[in-house]
DNA sequence: GGTATTTGACCGCC
DNA sequence: GGCGGTCAAATACC
């Protein structure tokens, strides 16, 4: 595919996207105020929730039109292109399985490693906190969608730092309804607050900490107990069952 | 060569 | 014994 092609395409697949965004967006709106007649002059309810299903639409139409071309997501490194780039590693997944079922030894190390970084600008990245993560270990984990990733600050044995976080690196749309915050300290212990993952948003502490929950939909734990006289932890969660909102296209169509 | 990632093995808890 | 968390060998990447 020429590089023309490749580029108009992302632009055009950044620009519904975008789109898509600034329509969710006044739609949460919307929503959150319950206001939706559009008597004002702006979109109602309907009118944006259909708009958000056609920028989708319209990208994923783009997307399957010729299919994903890898080479574009090592060109691009988007978001989008990135979600072509995982259906590589479950390949590259697959084909461990199949190694791993051909060769009863332990097979430890026996991978191919993406060769973009995605999975390595999400997971290691120096985080706005002091620390940048190594990704020690990944597991299944029982009744959930995603594999759970373990990771641990890169300092851990040079300076102590025994801070450590897990997540599933998968990629999604969504953001975290609900965090809660533990801090623990020697004999003072604070109850869990709940917060609106927006107003945490905002704050330089929680920057780097959004980028890695966006990438993944279920359970985040992060863990820090770097010094010996305080120890802090902060345990997060993404739970969507308290505030799903469904579209059925059926009734805005 | 140093560092990061992958992944089976191992270990502790329930 | 099952499950989740961690270890560590093998390998990829810079």
């Amino acid at each position: 595919m020429s590089d023309v092609v490749v580029s108009s395409k992302k632009k055009l697949l950044i620009k519904e996207l975008l789109q898509g965004q600034e329509y969710a967006t006044q739609l949460k709106f919307l929503l959150k105020n319950h206001v939706g007649l559009g008597s004002d002059g702006s979109a109602s309810v309907k009118e944006l929730a259909a708009n958000v299903l056609r920028s989708f639409s319209q990208t994923i139409s783009v997307m399957t039109s010729d299919g994903c071309n890898f080479d574009e997501v090592e060109e691009t490194g988007s978001l989008v292109f990135a979600l072509c780039n995982d259906d590589v590693k479950s390949e590259d997944s697959s084909e461990s399985k199949k190694r791993l079922l051909s060769n009863t030894k332990d097979r430890r190390g026996s991978y191919k490693r993406r060769k973009t970084d995605e999975t390595r600008t999400i997971v290691s990245k120096t985080t706005g906190d002091i620390h940048s993560w190594r990704k020690y270990g990944q597991k299944e984990i029982l009744n959930s969608q995603f594999p759970r990733s373990y990771f641990r600050c890169t300092r851990k044995h040079d300076q102590g730092c025994r801070a450590t976080k897990q997540g599933s690196p998968i990629v999604s749309s969504e953001r975290p309804i609900v965090k809660q915050e533990y801090l623990i300290n020697d004999d003072i212990t604070t109850t869990p607050r709940s917060v609106l993952a927006d107003d945490l948003f905002d704050a330089n502490l929680w920057s780097d900490f959004k980028d890695f929950e966006l990438s993944k939909p279920d359970t985040s734990v992060y863990s820090c107990s770097e010094s010996q006289n305080l120890e802090i932890g902060f345990g997060v969660f993404s739970d969507f069952s308290n505030d799903l909102v469904y579209f059925d296209e059926r009734h805005l169509l």
